[in-house]
RNA sequence: GGCAUCGUGGCCGAGUGGCUAGGCAGAGCUCUGCAAAAGCUUGUACAGCGGUUCGAAUCCGCUCGAUGCCUCCA
């Protein structure tokens, strides 16, 4: 089964091999969150497609060192760097502490993960327990050159950097662009350049946040956390940075600019990034409020969808689409995802119970077992493997219909194939059968009386009494099935 | 305004020079007391206009439209 995995890369537009520094090894590392506030249905995408290429790769047997941090400092609000920290402010605003916003919201993000199945990262480094790394780097970049002080500030110098090395490769723009391009501050900027970004910002009096420097008592900028937590745990040169789109430029930028300074190389071979999840056709944005929370999704109370869709189906939705290309949520796709999702459940599930046969026919294994691997090696091409995982789905019922046959061997294979790429690549789950609780079988047993009244009505042609009970369960989300031998039924 | 990406059948969504995914919906069929559910069968679409080519949804040019980044954002 082993090709060559290729993956497009951003830093140059194209698909390229993908060959890590250590052989069998890979380190990635992805932009967390900033736990100012819930995860959005938005973020979560991101970290879905972040966690099904970390789970290919480690089913294509590299040991993965997955670093995804979480910001709790330093994320300003705007632009001039002039703006609060996002978290002081939050805290502000809600007369708590800082730490605790950090705490609740951090919480928050890693349950929400936990819904959607995204295995947690290897390291989960915060910001604010990397200061001392941060301080270090910026005066290696200070020593460099490349940096300033003013007014105990600290920042990068984008013109000074750029007459060494370029900047802008990764997000295609030239210094010039930058320049002509950029809207005039009003504020009054301690910046030499509107390009220069804050390294290290000097805290306000009020300013709740900060930590000693030899600079002043402040805080890191947003961009530097990244370098110093990537180089620190996977080196100066690593395999895989991963984030939003919307990181390409300036926060990915800034930091291949930091990391360049000082290390004089490029700090990552492949650059991904995962494409955005828009609402009604715009991006989702805390800030604009276009956006819509995992929970509200799960739970049903939201004002955009008339039902609740379970978190399986939500990741499911999101996989139908590839990572590098923007998918919009709408009710209509969602459902559609949710019945196709529930097909290949279903076929899974039959799997154990299929008959064996001396021989197998209208498949052909070797080559559908393949063609899921050249699906994934092509970028991660999960909607393809998707594709596929249906075709199995249709031999399945075939061989369940009697339509066509399989050996012992074969199911074994193919079992083995299709629940590695459902459960361990795609990530999925099945539903869970029944929450054991006391008043759920109570239901159960009452549920199970009318059934097998509604069956002897049946049985005795009383066709009156047989559709009333299923009709009343119909209206409860009880759903019969019906054969010739009896009648099951399914909770919806 | 600049840079970039994209425009695929009723809806969603792969593909990126010939072999023309997949899901949902629709239609037909099987099963059934009738339904439902389930299963099976079924769909030549690629924004428009020009060009390159034996051949283009796929390459090139133009037009129109959408989105993203250029300001915090996954």
């Amino acid at each position: 089964m082993e090709q060559a995995l290729a993956v497009y890369n951003s830093l140059n537009g194209k698909k390229e091999s993908f060959k890590p520094l250590l052989p069998d090894h890979v380190g990635m590392y992805v932009c967390g969150p900033t736990v100012y506030s819930n995860v959005h249905l938005g973020n979560c995408r991101t970290f879905i497609s972040f966690d099904l290429i970390f789970r290919y790769l480690q089913h294509l047997g590299y040991k993965v060192r997955y670093v995804r941090n979480i910001t709790d400092a330093g994320h300003l609000e705007n632009d001039a760097d002039e703006g609060e920290d996002r978290i002081a402010k939050k805290a502000r605003l809600e007369s708590i502490e800082p730490m605790e916003v950090v705490q609740r919201y951090t919480v928050d993000f890693r349950d929400t993960m936990k819904q959607f199945n995204a295995l947690p990262p290897s390291i989960e480094p915060t910001a604010t327990g990397h200061i001392v790394e941060q301080i270090e780097l910026i005066k290696k970049i200070m020593d460099e050159g490349y940096a300033y002080e003013v007014n105990g500030s600290v920042y990068f110098d984008v013109l000074r950097f750029n007459k060494d090395i370029p900047y802008g490769k990764l997000s295609g723009r030239n210094i010039e662009e930058l320049i002509h391009n950029s809207r005039a501050l009003d504020g009054q900027s301690d910046k030499k350049n509107p390009q220069d970004f804050a390294l290290w910002k000097k805290a306000e009096p009020q300013h709740i946040m900060r930590w000693p420097s030899p600079w002043s008592d402040g805080f890191p900028g947003w961009h530097l956390e990244c370098t110093a937590m990537s180089t620190k745990y996977l080196g100066t040169q690593f395999d895989i940075h991963g984030g939003g789109m919307d990181l390409k430029f300036p926060h990915h930028e800034c930091e291949i600019a930091q990391a360049e300074s000082v290390y004089k190389k490029s700090p990552v071979n492949y650059w991904i990034h995962a494409n955005m999840l828009t609402l009604n056709g715009k991006k989702m944005a805390k800030s604009t409020g276009n956006n819509i929370l995992p929970n509200e999704m799960f739970n049903g109370e939201n004002t955009i969808f008339n039902k609740p869709f379970s978190p399986m189906v939500v990741r499911f939705f999101m996989l139908q689409a590839h990572y590098g290309s923007i998918v919009d949520l709408s009710e209509s796709a969602l459902e559609a995802s949710e019945k196709g999702f529930y097909r290949l459940v279903d076929a899974l599930q039959k799997l154990d119970g299929l008959e064996v046969s001396e021989n197998s026919s209208g498949f052909e294994l070797k080559s559908w077992t393949q063609n899921c691997y050249t699906a994934m090696n092509d970028d991660f091409n999960s909607p393809v493997l998707i594709a596929h995982l249906f075709d199995a789905v249709k031999y399945i019922n075939a061989i369940s219909n009697g339509l066509h046959h399989i050996t012992a061997d074969d199911l074994a294979s193919l079992s083995k194939t299709i629940k590695a790429f459902f459960y361990d690549v795609l990530g999925l789950q099945t539903p869970e059968k029944n929450e054991k609780n006391s008043e759920a079988s109570q239901l159960e047993g009452t549920l199970e009386l009318l059934i097998n009244l509604r069956n002897k009505a049946r049985a005795n042609k009383d066709f009156e009494t047989s559709d009333l009970i299923r009709d009343s369960l119909q209206k409860m989300q009880i759903q019969f099935n019906d054969t010739a031998e009896g009648s099951t039924f399914k909770i919806n």
